[in-house]
DNA sequence: GCGTTGTCGAACAATCTGTGCGGTTCCTCG
DNA sequence: CGAGGAACCGCACAGATTGTTCGACAACGC
């Protein structure tokens, strides 16, 4: 069971990289195609042309497989070394949208329906961490309770998410990430402003 | 298939409201405990003790199951009959929470994980319906497009439903309709106010 | 080239889904 | 109260899917 790691450094066989690469394949488009619970494994290894056994040797299950899939996506982590002290408040939900955007694909197929789930959690989890890292920065968070924090941190990791699915609906899948990031700011800061009682730059117009 | 709807008013036979009902509070059950997708109709029909052939001759599947309970739950549709010109603005989600509030358990059933994604659409739909009565019964709705005003609906909703999460985890369930509409108040409608620029009554404390 | 490793393909038990059909029990209506 | 019928049971069935096993074969790295 997951005999070689995806593409470790170490070159490993060719057949392993291309059967997994394969399977992921496989599994994205019909996700996008049919939805992820109507996919089979029969399905996946016929699109795939891979034999029956060799799928289970490489992942336990279709939720493995998906997560496999997941794990290319590399949500940013709290990548916090390079902040300054002063820089803007919630300066970096431009760059979140952007690279979620870059990889629409994938994450119509992840994102859709009732897959998500499990993807959601991961990614909620880091973004979370995001959104901790940040508010600590600023100074009022300090004037925060642990339960008003945690409170704030999902509400901005919950409507990220939110435009997140709405931008990858059809109607608004055109949108570039600008616009996407400057509607995200403009209904979401006021609120965190006013809990906080900070005062942050405010886009208007939408 | 489907013999007779639920309590329907020509007062039905009593086995079947009975059967339906031990067939509803089998799989509540079974989701709570391990989750909609891990339950087979096998479980359901063993827990509620009733016959497989029975079970298909009243539904047409797990999911057909799932929409029996779902319209149990009664979202109260977009009832703008009763509304005042000056009433304030979004004066009714204390009610819309207390409403959800009161069905938790089985909203918990519902909103869990995987299942709710057919929940949540027909729920969002409802929601969106009422949103949309509000925005444009407040009078600066005019000067929005409707592709904007559509984004502060789906921001509304999309909103009050990753709050409806946030109450149902373990750590909040105990927290009163009050104090969750307070905080919904006080991170949203800043945001709603910002866009629409309008003059809202808006909560700080959280 | 040689040993190792990955892959194939087919067969397998186990589980689940829907359907069908007698036989039995309970309800409703007259 | 007593038909007649509706609802239920339970069992058996075909079809699908899952995950495992195995021997034979091909591709790989060294």
């Amino acid at each position: 069971m997951a005999i070689g790691r995806d593409d470790a450094r170490p070159r490993r066989d060719r057949r392993v990289s291309k059967t997994r690469k394969a399977l992921k394949e496989a599994l994205t488009d019909l996700i996008l195609e049919k939805g992820y619970e109507a996919v089979t494994v029969q399905n996946v290894i016929d699109r795939a042309d891979v034999g029956r056994s060799t799928f289970y040797a490489h992942f336990v299950d279709k939720d493995d497989l998906l997560m496999a899939i997941l794990a290319d996506l590399e949500v940013p982590g709290p990548d916090t070394s390079d902040w300054k002290p002063d820089d803007p408040a919630f300066g970096w939900t431009l760059e979140l949208f952007r690279h979620f955007g870059s990889g629409k694909r994938l994450f119509k197929a992840v994102a859709s329906s009732q897959s998500g789930a499990v993807a959601r959690r991961e990614t909620t989890q880091r973004l979370e961490k995001l959104a901790q890292a940040e508010l600590s920065r600023l100074k009022a968070a300090r004037t925060l309770d642990a339960f008003k924090l945690q409170t704030v941190v999902r509400f901005l990791v919950g409507t990220f998410i939110g435009f997140m699915d709405w931008w990858m609906r059809e109607e608004n899948e055109h949108l570039p990430a600008e616009q996407v990031d400057h509607a995200f700011r403009s209904l979401v800061l006021p609120g965190v402003a006013n809990v906080l009682e900070l005062e942050l730059e405010l886009p208007k117009s939408l």
